[in-house]
DNA sequence: AACGTCACG
DNA sequence: ACGTACGTGACGTTG
């Protein structure tokens, strides 16, 4: 017999963004939702599979669906919250897709879909067809019969399974027919589409009596008969709600009269528009049905070609072809030996002419490199490429001093959205352009490759040619979106020229005296010994203390100390924790001593040593400036930005960073950069007082939390209040200070709520901030820099919490990111003349390397450059240290 | 590749 | 009723 497929549109696309909503977010490039319409697809296909239809048609409610049922009774779906927006936009793709498919979609004004699947599913079914209706929506089994059957897709384990009701399916688990459903919905009403059923009947009631009678008809009819033994109190509510009860099982009974016009033969399956439904799964981004339809033939086709014209030419020829904009992309490769040190060869040079050809040419050695030297150092001459730092670093190692740097395509997607992780240049080219570079470059299959050569290593001048064509689109592209969402300034003033100053400190890099670190290792590991033998003998046993699983077991099972938290996989055996049980057993501070001194001895010793350049005894650091969703600079290869300074021991490591022979360090820290941000934007009047007085603001805080006098505000009243002032900053909750500090929650609740009244202000910023990005959808810096919050808009509670102090605190870490990259450049350029150079940034805090005799110049031009980088309501102030190594600095 | 841990601002 | 303070990177273990 042949098969019928109804599928209920608006209960599967719930399901779908349900269901996959809780895993990974699906988006497009420009950051819309798909992943109610991949899964309601995949749901789709599955039962396509399995049913194997003749017939499918896709009902959905149309907007005034609910009307027919209110007009009964205004309470139905009152209170059904509209479709959240990230659904609501699927809606009408998932309809163009169908659409696409020549698959029937049947809407009708004040019908929801229930209805046309019950018209349709009688209808189809009276024809001896068997009919499927495809349904998450449980009240469709009224509908079931010998000829129908409803599927229910259920996620499991991230697999959707279906459960299938026949007939004989819903007698066994309700222990009634499927008609009689109506009957026993209309007792027990519905909370979920608000049908009010009879008060105090549920389902055990409500399926026993109809067992008994049948209908509603019947039972009332008994009853008005007395011919029925029931509870007095249940036959008086019944009696008394007759009207609801009968109202009831209007609202639930689906329609199977609906004039639906549309016959079996309008529902027919027939052949996809195949290029269109590859175009909209192309642009959702949907390349496993892609793969799966084999709709890759489409795609081509359709494509128009992109031609690219790729001519090799001489460098000399190149150079002179260069007008005022420099559109280039240089081709290097990393030659591998063994160490961590990234070591970039420069192999050849791409660049795009306006007239649309891109011109190749390989670079032979230094003598080629130099040709560039003119040009690259012409500050006229724009420089348009994609991560120019690296650039910059690799031609100043030939001498070649880049200015002019006018765009950065890497730089220009992180401005327009930071949380973007994609960043390679095929993603950046695939997100906005829409172009798969691979489609651009041609396949090696028939290049024989020797195995023991590296593909990279092969110049490839159709692969550069790629690249310098998506250089110049993405140019056009991203430098008009930053237009539009007001981003050019902080991209062309404050991100593009900084791009010399980082360039620069990993270029000048920072001495690192190997030789200290290795004697300050070989005694770490001394002492490591030591203390490993005396952790087996605690713990009766060898085993690896790098194993928290094992030290776990060790612990808390075999010496049974009490465990107060576990974590996903097992035993908590953090710091905290440790601390907590330090006097059970003399093991735990032993383990704690390992701990600390194993961390600086992989991390800081055998770490750092591997980046230390024999060329010239200095550690080139890497600095990311397309990373953290702030803003900040983040540092790697290795992280100068994260080696001990609190800690007593682990501090002795900056001892080996020592400025060259007759230069020393000085260091310049802001001081309470993010506070007097926080007092800036929030324009909080007592906290900006605070700042202008040059208060002690921690002191001060505690005075107004505590209410105590300046004066007496003790220690720990003070420290606290610090605590408190960091909460605020990363968006407070009770929990979280009730954490740090070890108090109560209501005791931190308490310290937060006498914050927030003293400064009003501040308050106030915090709560218009969160309700401006639910608004917008992101949040901004001073300066203008964006991040999406996208965190708010989330259906579950925590992410949202989440997302509201990402909206507090991004403003402030943010703007403070902004004022030092300003500050770096001021002081970049102040700096000129001087033998002084920024050698290391660590977000508040700025180092450089200064010749002796010019160190008083350059404190003065560090501190005012950075004190004056922006005129904020509250000074800046910043404080400054010098000495011979690092160690000596703040 | 994900997790736990720990170093920094 | 539920989990929880912001932003990073590196190392080692584990699956």
């Amino acid at each position: 017999m042949e098969k019928v497929l109804l599928i209920d549109g608006n209960s599967i696309m719930n399901r779908a963004f349900y269901g996959i909503m809780g895993n990974k977010m699906l988006t497009t490039k420009d950051g819309h939702y798909t992943n109610a319409i991949y899964g309601f697809l995949s749901i789709m296909f599955k039962n396509m599979e399995e049913v194997e239809p003749t017939y499918m048609l896709i009902a959905f409610d149309s907007k005034t669906a609910a009307d027919t049922r209110k007009k009964m009774y205004e309470g139905y779906k009152k209170h059904r919250h509209s479709m959240p927006n990230e659904l609501a936009e699927q809606m009408p793709i998932i309809k163009e897709i169908l659409t696409a498919m020549n698959i029937k979609v049947i809407e009708m004004p004040d019908y929801e879909g229930d209805d046309i699947l019950g018209t349709l599913a009688k209808r189809f079914a009276h024809k001896d067809k068997d009919v499927y209706i495809l349904s998450g929506d449980r009240d469709l089994f009224q509908l079931i019969e010998d000829h129908i059957t409803v599927r229910i897709p259920r996620t499991k384990m991230g697999k959707t399974e279906t459960e299938i009701y026949t007939k004989e399916k819903v007698e066994e688990e309700y222990g009634l027919e499927p008609i009689d459903l109506i009957e026993v919905k209309a007792l027990m009403g519905d909370s979920s589409d608000e049908i009010p059923g009879v008060p105090n009947v549920g389902p055990k009631t409500g399926t026993s009596l109809i067992k008994q009678f049948k209908t509603i008809a019947n039972l009332y009819k008994a009853l008005h008969e007395g011919t029925i033994e029931l509870t007095s109190k249940l036959k008086d509510t019944l009696i008394k709600n007759q009207d609801l009860a009968e109202l009831s099982r209007e609202l639930g009974t689906i329609n199977i009269n609906a004039p639906i016009k549309e016959d079996l033969e309008d529902v027919k399956i027939v052949d996809w528009d195949r290029e269109k439904v590859a175009e909209i799964f192309k642009r959702l981004n949907f390349n496993r049905f892609i793969e799966r339809f084999n709709l890759d033939k489409e795609i081509n086709a359709k494509k128009e070609e992109i031609k690219i014209n790729v001519i090799e030419k001489s460098i000399d020829e190149l150079v002179g072809v260069i007008d005022e904009n420099l559109i280039f992309y240089l081709e290097t490769t990393s030659s591998n030996d063994e160490s961590r040190i990234i070591k970039k060869d420069i192999l050849g040079i791409g660049i795009y002419e306006k007239n649309g050809n891109i011109i190749y040419t390989k670079l032979n050695g230094k003598e080629d490199i130099l040709k560039l030297k003119n040009v690259m150092e012409n500050k006229s001459i724009n420089k348009i490429s994609y991560n120019i730092k690296e650039d910059y670093v690799l031609l100043k190692e030939y001498g070649i001093n880049m200015q002019g740097i006018k765009y950065d395509a890497d730089i220009a997607v992180y401005i327009l959205n930071p949380t973007n992780t994609k960043h390679n240049i095929k993603d950046i080219a695939s997100q906005y352009l829409d172009i798969d570079l691979d489609d651009l470059i041609p396949k090696k299959e028939d290049m024989q490759l020797n195995m023991f050569e590296q593909v990279k290593d092969i110049s490839n001048k159709e692969e550069v040619g790629a690249y310098v064509y998506a250089l110049n689109s993405l140019y056009t592209i991203t430098m008009k979106k930053m237009r539009e969402d007001g981003l050019i300034k902080l991209f062309e003033e404050i991100e593009m020229p900084l791009v010399r100053v980082l360039g620069d400190m990993q270029f000048n890099g920072m001495k690192a005296q190997k030789q200290e670190i290795e004697n300050f290792g070989k005694e770490l590991k001394e002492r490591l010994e030591k203390v490993k033998k005396e952790i087996y003998e605690y713990a009766g046993e060898e085993f690896n203390i790098n194993s928290t699983q094992q030290l776990g077991k060790i612990l808390f099972e075999k010496l049974k100390l009490t465990e107060p938290k576990k974590n996903k996989k097992g035993y908590a055996t953090d710091v905290e924790t440790l601390e907590g049980i330090k006097h059970e057993h003399p093991i735990v501070e032993k383990v704690l001593e390992y701990r600390s001194l194993i961390k600086l001895s992989s991390t800081y010793v055998d770490g750092l040593i591997v980046f230390i350049n024999p060329k010239d005894s200095r550690i080139h650091a890497v600095f990311n400036q397309t990373i953290t969703a702030t803003g900040r600079i983040s540092c790697t290869d290795p992280n100068l930005q994260n080696l001990p300074s609190h800690e007593g021991e682990g501090k002795n490591i900056k001892k080996s960073f020592k400025a060259k022979e007759g230069y020393v360090y000085i260091d310049a820290d802001y001081s309470q950069i993010e506070l007097r941000v926080l007092a800036h934007i929030s324009k909080d009047e007592t906290m900006i007082k605070a700042f202008k007085n040059d208060e002690d603001i921690h002191r001060e805080v505690a005075s107004k939390v505590f209410g105590v006098p300046i004066t007496k505000v003790t220690k720990e009243q003070r420290s606290n209040a610090k605590a408190v002032n960091f909460g605020i900053i990363y968006g407070i909750t009770a929990f979280g200070l009730s954490q740090q500090l070890k108090i109560g929650r209501k005791e931190a609740q308490s310290y937060i709520d006498n914050y927030l009244k003293k400064y009003g202000g501040i308050k106030e910023f915090m709560d218009g901030i969160v309700k401006k990005a639910e608004e917008e959808g992101f949040v901004e810096t001073l300066f203008g820099r964006r991040r999406y919050v996208p965190e708010l808009k989330s259906n579950n509670y925590v992410v949202r919490q989440f997302g509201t102090r990402v909206a507090m605190n991004t403003p402030i870490q943010g703007t403070a990111a902004d004022i030092m990259k300003i500050a770096m450049n001021k002081v970049f350029d102040g700096l000129k003349g001087l033998d002084a150079k920024v050698v290391l940034q660590v977000h508040d805090e700025l180092i450089l390397e200064v010749k002796e005799e010019q160190k008083e110049k350059a404190k003065e031009i560090l501190k005012s450059s950075m004190e004056n980088a922006v005129k904020l309501d509250v000074p800046l102030k910043v404080e400054l240290s010098e000495g011979k190594t690092w160690f000596e600095l703040k």
